[in-house]
DNA sequence: ACATAATCGAGACGGTACGTCCCGTCTTGTG
DNA sequence: CACAAGACGGGACGTACCGTCTCGATTATGT
């Protein structure tokens, strides 16, 4: 757990160790080129440059431009969300929805993410975030549920990983696929998916 | 109804006309650059090759990658739903879920879709993807559900467009965020998925 | 005879011919780099700039950027040295020496010469560089040297190629080897060293 | 006299002395891979991996790398060439003569002599080439020549330094100029090289 | 004996140049 | 006009070296 989004160092072996210094810098270069250009405009030329540090020494930390982005953007996602152990769960799955659609709607992040989603092609880079990013959020979703169904407030045969997808998805989707004429959502659309999720759509 | 995903043509003039083997040697030299060597391979000179073209020749038809790419996807999308306007609301919308699940499992659609979802830099491409592609499917559902209300299977004051995106949402974000370790959907996820939707998770 | 120092063509084919401006601006913009920052000065970015041209465009033309040099030079070393059919023997022997010392005493020249007589590592271009600047210079010599034995001035028993190394070899070797402080031949070295060759050292 | 082509030592100080092993290491090193790889291949990470030193080490000692060479290669050079006092003056300069063609026959020298003699550029490197190894065998030459005019074997309004280039000039220029198809010069040429020198190649 | 100080191997560092690939446009000759 | 071929200016890529700079460890010397 809280496993940091950090470039893996060599083994601490004789020689001259890595700069923290530089670490900070590329990551910081980064996103500040991501937010000022854009994806395209992230040259590693440019990136190094801005960074004050040659290419080399950001080749020896990342593999990959979309490594280095996914380091980076760990970096701007490490929101913790509060979610309190009182409230009902509908409250609680609420302020986790919530935590899914502010980070949508953050101008960078939503221009960076569904470069990742899209890393289908990379195998590793998807598995990473992931792991990264997605589970963690996931496993918290995941507990909220447990919760629910252990005070009866959820049905007891519920399948919790759909019911995640159900939570998630639709706000995701949204965001990448149906963010056309810049239309975001609103606190209110993701209260009115938790409760349709909660109680369905069929008249009764 | 039934646009067909082909490049404009200039106005009938005076000279040779383009012609129409062109059009289709490119497509397909796309599409099986694409499934061979996936997208990072999809280069317009390689492209140019395979299909025994002069890059100029797509060049006249196509102003971007992306534009022919949307055209190249949406000939392998061009599959017809069939909803029978007689059975129950819940098998027409388990018919219309499975139809995405199918896309999103067909290996090359998976490959090229997120590429679009994540076409956020590109405006005009998006949008072209959703007119052409999502809106469409999207209108198809909402159509069973408008009959779904008027036949009171569904709630009268049913949000439509989140109704879809309850459908759909969950299968996308699966498909593109969650795939990890190969893992595919069954068509009885989408069952599921559907009935979930439909009565929701509280307790009764 | 009379080969012309300039980039091999692909054979006449079907595309775009190879600009016969780009040539010129090249090799131009490669003599004027050299005379200005020296061979260490010539890096391919740097002349592509100064050419305003992609660095393609010369890969395309020359494999090596001392191939292009050898090119370079070759322009520059097309000055045909006169050579009287009347004049004595001597004469014209110190004419044709006087031509190899002024073109060491060439700045631009003596600076990127040795440079091509270094080139002992790449056969190609050594061989390049023989045939097309040494040979010729060498034939004439030796036409001098042929007329000088039919004219009984020189020995009928003489070695032809050992005499042009006599004749060549003192003053290219002073300018390479023995060229420190700044030291230049001069013209009466020239005719000194022609008298000495005819004549000998040993004393009668 | 014999003065050691080695790398110059700090004072005699306090600190941990320079290690003589690091010199031979670095030198042969230096000289297997010029013999192995070529002068190309002779980068300072190579080398510094050969040798299994830190490349502050080599820094340490030579502040360029073609001091290096130069130093490795005087290793190469330290042939003392035994010239009788009592033989004939032609006898003499045909065995200086020739071990100016045994260095450029031999195929490492031969292939890094050319580099330095091409050192226009690098002024330091250079003269001190020039220093080192040229001005000690022309001082040999000079001196036998000197004792030629005293015996009177050898006219006494000779120029001693342009009969120097008269000697080494044509074998230096054969060897760096004129090696192509990979002729090498035998003794004979040598031999008769110095006779032609010595009498002339007038008709008389 | 022990602190001092320069050395050592290792390797990271900011840079520069390399040669290749691709982009989107332009220029040929041939239908 | 369209077409195949392919050259063009430009820009980014990832690698290789350069010469300098830290590291922790080692090794003689002068106290």
């Amino acid at each position: 757990m809280n496993v940091r989004a950090l470039p893996k160092h060599a083994v601490r072996g004789r020689g001259r160790p890595r700069s923290a210094e530089c670490d900070t810098s590329i990551i910081e270069a980064t996103l500040a080129l991501l937010a000022e250009e854009g994806v395209p405009g992230l040259s590693m030329d440019a990136l190094a440059a801005r960074a004050g540090v040659g290419k080399a020494t950001i080749y020896r930390r990342w593999p990959t431009k979309d490594a280095l982005i996914v380091d980076a953007l760990a970096r701007l996602t490490d929101e913790p969300v509060h979610v309190s152990s009182t409230g009902t769960v509908r409250d609680d799955l609420v302020e986790l929805a919530e935590s899914v659609r502010r980070k949508g709607a953050n101008s960078l992040a939503s221009r960076i993410m569904p470069r990742l989603f899209a890393a289908g092609d990379n195998e590793e880079l998807h598995r990473l975030y992931y792991e990264r990013v997605i589970r963690p959020r996931r496993d918290r979703v995941a507990e909220v549920l447990r919760r629910g169904v252990a005070s009866s407030e959820l049905r007891a045969d519920l399948d919790i990983e759909q019911t995640i997808d159900l939570l998630a998805g639709p706000i995701v989707y949204r965001t990448l696929v149906c963010s056309h004429h810049g239309v975001q959502l609103s606190r209110s659309y993701v209260e009115s998916l938790v409760d349709t999720v909660l109680d369905g759509v069929r008249k009764r």
